[in-house]
RNA sequence: GCCCCCGUAGCUCAACUGGAUAGAGCACCGGAUUUCUAAUCCGGUGGUUGCAGGUUCAAGUCCUGCCGGGGGUACCA
């Protein structure tokens, strides 16, 4: 049981006895909270302001009552009065010397909650079309996308990870069209650029584009190449020449985002083709279910379904009148399969153009008479959008030109985890601005290097000490020192360390019911700045020549270290023991 | 037109779902190194939280209406 409830219950108790209250009504919680500021203790309650109401009394008269009255709950120092009103609870010296020891036995699991239960949950994230290389918006879909699923897992959640390949269809039809338009190219053939109505066409070989649907970018070029090399002229004379296209097209970029993401250690359990979704036969039965309760109709020689009177602010096209899909047919499946599969949270995280989706998404799960909102949850994300800079200038991003940064360049000029850091430093929902020059910097304005400094920084006070034989090797395990202290010699400064480090947990459950990891980042940063202004404040002597205090600041020391470590591996950053 | 998101220091953002004096970083000014990594720390300047009402003991936070910015509103994905 943590602390906090034993505390609670002692309040509990304490109203009960003192006037007959029920502090379990929802009204009165919560009974404790963080304190806004680390010298206000441990926990503080304002429940004294939601019983002057009812007691008919003030506030501040209230909470001196329950102070007196919870004196002797266990771990407690004291309770006393602050403000109009709070009644705030500091532990004792020997309960910071348990959390340390809890640290150390838990180890890289610290910091985890139980609030998720063992829950299934279900992340799909970045899911980009395998029709060219990521980019700086996938990077931080998949940055936080990862991070999240991280952070569900610490939160006591079963969590899965999944991309939907995008592996058939209309997008895959236009990428073999590009490739082969580049194909003909690159054997000599000239195109004509006919005006029809509002589109450009490019006319020659016998085939004919449609201008504004073909991807550009030099990765088409390299396609087209390869399909050169491999048909030689002969690929034009085949009549499913654009399939063939756009089969080895997918093929082979799929398997660069593959690698791509595995270089940003990304990893998923499983990847989900639409292409089999389709073959299952899945999609027809959702068509055919919302047929058969009458909520699907026929109009201008399309297939509607009646989304709109379950929240979404149009009818929707299922089928159109060409007899295809639309995109969100198929979608409506996949995410039915997702439920069938198991999973009770279903969370999806999208781009911002997809914001209309998430309605039309939401109806069609609920006409399948899955129970979104009680027992199930859908969860759609939108991640804004990021705007790349450079030393404060935009850096322009234009697909026609193909002018814009690949995740892959990202990556080679910051670094994973620099890139990983900056994607998620941010709530999901806002905006970002991520300037490349701030992120190679290696300075005190880069919040990654002030968080791994800080990291190094306390691996490097141990290895200092067992060069000065001020630490025993022998009380050396994975690379901290842990061996036995006295909680009474454990300073002011180290407990500020100790309290900032009971924090992950918070953060943890936080992040975790916002679907958030930016409140890790967060924590991270506050985290690095408790320890970079302690070992400051000693003079950068951690180590001093008196053992009690140098053992209790060790221990310490050693808590932030773990801390750093669990919080960092969360967002996917690397903890490195120097820089 | 309608539907979402966002307006907090000059800039980029916090504020732990309604609580204590609205906090950080950058920038600017001034300090601290015989070090265990100064890739750090300390101090200062800087605010009518877009505007106007409302609810509450208490509002940056909730409600209403304006103003401003972004996104969406396909038989594209």
């Amino acid at each position: 049981m943590e602390v906090e409830e034993t505390w609670a219950g002692g309040l509990a108790d304490a109203a009960k006895s003192l006037w007959s209250v029920d502090l379990a009504d929802p009204r009165f919680q919560p009974l404790l909270e963080p304190p806004s500021d680390p010298k206000f203790g441990d926990a503080a309650s304002g429940v004294a302001f939601r019983l002057a109401k009812d007691l008919r009394k003030p506030p501040r008269a209230i909470a001196e009552e329950l102070a007196k009255a919870v004196a002797g709950l266990p771990y407690l120092e004291r309770a006393e009065v602050a403000g109009a009103g709070y009644v705030n609870f500091r532990a004792t010296r020997a309960f910071h010397g348990e959390t340390i020891l809890r640290v150390r036995a838990e180890r890289e699991k610290f910091g985890r909650s139980p609030a998720g239960g063992g829950r299934r949950v279900l992340v799909e994230h970045c899911s980009a079309n395998p029709t060219g290389p990521l980019h700086i918006a996938h990077g931080r879909q998949a940055a936080v996308g990862d991070a999240l699923a991280n952070l569900l897992d610490f939160a006591g959640y079963r969590v899965d990870r999944e991309f939907y390949v995008n592996d058939t269809g209309g997008q895959i039809e236009n990428l073999g069209r590009a490739i082969l338009w580049r194909y003909l190219e690159s054997i000599g053939t000239t195109f004509a650029r006919e005006t029809r109505g509002q589109d450009a066409w490019l006319v020659g070989h016998g085939f004919e584009f449609l201008e504004k649907n073909l991807y550009r970018g030099d990765y088409v070029s390299e396609l087209a190449a390869e399909m050169k090399q491999r048909y030689g002229d002969g690929l034009a004379a085949k009549p499913d020449a654009v399939a063939i296209c756009g089969r080895i097209g997918k093929e082979r970029l799929l398997e660069e985002i593959r690698k791509t993401l595995e270089d940003f250690r990304v990893r998923y359990d499983t990847w989900y083709s639409q292409e089999e979704l389709e073959k299952s036969g899945r999609v027809e039965k959702v068509v055919e279910f919302y047929r058969s309760r009458g909520l699907a109709y026929e109009k201008d020689g399309a297939q509607f379904f009646k989304s709109k009177e379950f929240g979404d602010p149009e009818d929707r096209v299922l089928v159109k009148s060409d007899g295809s899909y639309t995109y969100r047919t198929p979608d409506i499946a996949y995410h039915r399969d997702k439920f069938e599969r198991g999973f009770e949270t279903v969370i999806d995280l999208w781009g911002p153009d997809h914001h209309a989706h998430v309605a039309t998404m939401e109806a069609g799960l609920r006409m399948l008479d899955i129970p979104i909102g009680t027992t199930r949850a859908f969860r759609a994300l939108l991640v804004q959008h990021c705007r790349l800079l450079r030393g404060g200038a935009e850096v322009k991003m234009s697909k026609r030109a193909a002018s814009y940064v690949t995740l892959r360049e990202l990556i080679d000029e910051v670094g994973v985890d620099a890139a990983r850091y900056f994607f998620i430093m941010r709530k999901t929902t806002s905006h970002l601005d991520f300037d490349i020059e701030v992120a190679k910097r290696q300075t005190l304005d880069n919040p990654v290097y002030y968080a791994q400094y800080a990291h190094a920084r306390i691996c490097g006070i141990c290895e200092q000490g067992r060069a000065k034989g001020m630490i025993d090797p022998a009380e050396v395990r994975n690379g901290m020192w842990d061996g036995p202290f006295d909680a009474a010699h454990l300073s002011d400064g180290d407990i500020e360390l100790v309290r900032a480090c009971r924090g992950l947990r918070r953060a943890v459950e936080a992040g975790a019911r916002d679907l958030d990891p930016a409140i890790v980042t967060d924590f991270v940063y506050r985290l690095s700045g408790a320890f970079q202004r302690y070992y400051q404040k000693f003079e950068n002597t951690v180590l001093t020549p008196e053992e009690p205090l140098r053992r209790a600041r060790l221990a310490a020391c050693g808590a932030v270290r773990q801390t750093l470590r669990n919080a960092l591996a969360i967002l996917g950053v690397s903890a490195p023991e120097r820089l």
